[in-house]
RNA sequence: GGGGAGAUACCAGAGCGGUCAAAUGGGACGGACUGUAAAUCCGUUGCUUCGGCUACGUAGGUUCGAAUCCUACUCUCCCCA
């Protein structure tokens, strides 16, 4: 049987920025075969963040141009720790975080894949082979294939020599080298993906099938991604940005995504959208003629979130945007319905307060929680940082029950960004 | 093992007996401008019942008074062996 990819994988990679380097030989066996690929990612957290999000178009990709997509997650490896890019010795997980981080991570890889049709894709576990095999059987059967010369030599390793390195860390190629081995005799896989961090643990896999005499098998990886100050993408001023919805609300998602700058949109609406290259380069244009508009990061947040989020949170997001920084007043922020201005301000830190009734507004900043000390709350009112409801307020300011929105609620805000909610209970 | 240098606020780094809640730079936060940007400019950057209080590695001491002097301890760095 013949088979034609939908289209050529790596030139959809080139162009999007999201090609670092290749095995020899790969590009022809996308064209003339349905490969099926891997991406193995690391249950160090309880969910995924923007980071990961790149070797997930990796994979979705490689979908779309027709090929069968593995998603690995690391249930072994985890419980090794990958010595790539890390300047000390990991701490290990206990086995039960470790399983909590694996369940969320299946749950959120699951919302990008289609598990149907002739390219359906697979979730796998690597504790599931590793689990039964023993220690002796694994430096038999793994250990004899791959030379400490050759292990040494990688620059996961060679970083680390310095600075200590332990023996599990330094085993960790062996395991995920093996990983590799297991789906291509397993299932066929004979393609790794991941960041160009990932090519020595990459390279390994293939050298272990080669000297185990598997099947062919080739590598590509994406380059990593850097802000332009060179600080680490996928951190926000309020930390890592993630794709759960419950630890980065799909408003501050959005956000996230908005506030790139021009250059850094002009990269990212590529590597972050699936949308066809004439589109993005009229993007780019339009955005270039007319900054101002801020069309491409507009455009980059939407679809990014609608492609982590889906449809609905986006809208939530796209309506809080407007009322956060439109020019909205006070009026319309009390005709908003309680279920709307919950859904808009979803994500807001919030606490509780009985009465505000007559409270000046530096108890209220403080005993809220949203400021630390009465300094704090007088130095902010003094340089004209605080709003109530979006309107500035002065020292003299008195809450009263009249400002409530829906009665219930008070908007407090520092600066442009910084909100918070006090919900009152009485 | 011997000798030397040091430890100050988020970081770097001045201060070396009172005028030090501590220069300066960076960062952070706020304001103006703008595009919810960049650059720029301005302000703020321990707590407070606004009387003060707690802070310069830790614990003591000298002094009317200590970040500054003395003692011990802890830690860091450098040189020699």
């Amino acid at each position: 049987m013949t088979f034609k990819p939908t289209y050529n994988l790596i030139d959809e990679l080139k162009w999007r920025g999201l090609f670092h380097q290749e095995t020899p030989g790969i590009e022809n066996v996308l064209n003339t075969e349905q490969v099926t690929g891997y991406v193995g990612f690391d249950p160090t957290a309880d969910s995924l963040h923007v980071g990961n999000l790149v070797p997930i178009m990796l994979l979705v990709h490689l979908q779309r141009a027709g090929h069968k997509p593995i998603a690995l997650v690391g249930g072994a490896t985890g419980m090794v720790g990958d010595p790539s890019g890390k300047k000390a010795e990991r701490t290990l997980l206990d086995l039960e975080t470790l399983n909590h981080n694996l369940a969320c991570i299946r749950t959120q890889l699951e919302r990008f894949l289609d598990f149907d049709g002739p390219a359906a894709a697979e979730v796998v576990n690597n504790y599931d082979w590793f689990k039964e095999f023993g220690f002796l059987e694994f430096i038999r059967d793994v250990g004899k294939h791959i030379t400490i010369n050759y292990m040494m030599a990688k620059d996961s390793v060679k970083n680390r020599i310095e600075s200590g390195l332990s023996f599990t860390e330094f085993s960790y190629q062996l395991v995920q080298g093996y990983d590799f081995y297991h789906l291509n005799t397993a299932k066929g896989c004979k393609l790794q993906m991941g960041g160009s961090d990932q090519w020595g643990n990459i390279v390994t896999g293939t050298e272990l099938i080669r000297r185990k005499g598997g099947s062919e098998a080739y590598a590509i990886t994406a380059p990593l991604l850097t802000k332009a100050d060179g600080s680490k993408f996928g951190k926000s001023e309020s930390g890592n940005v993630w794709l759960d919805a419950e630890k980065t609300s799909p408003y501050k998602f959005y956000q996230f995504w908005l506030n790139t700058s021009d250059d850094e949109a002009e990269k990212l609406i590529r590597i972050f959208t699936l949308l066809p290259q004439p589109e993005v380069m009229a993007l780019i244009e339009a955005h270039r003629a007319d900054p101002g508009r801020r069309e491409l990061q507009r455009r980059l947040a939407e679809e990014a979130t609608l492609l982590v989020h889906g449809q609905e949170a986006l809208e939530t997001a796209l309506a809080a945007s407007n009322i956060l920084f439109g020019k909205s007043t006070a009026e319309q922020l009390k005709s908003l319905s309680e279920s709307d201005f919950l859904d808009i301000f979803d994500g807001v830190d919030q606490s509780e307060m009985a009465n505000i009734e007559g409270v000046n507004i530096v108890d209220l900043l403080t005993d809220s929680g949203f400021l630390a000390s009465k300094s704090e709350a007088k130095r902010e009112l003094k340089g004209n940082a605080i709003s109530v409801n979006k309107t500035k307020v002065g020292e003299e300011y008195v809450a009263s029950s009249a400002d409530l929105i829906q009665g219930k609620y008070l908007l407090l805000q520092k600066g442009k960004k910084t909100y918070y909610i006090l919900n009152v209970t009485s």
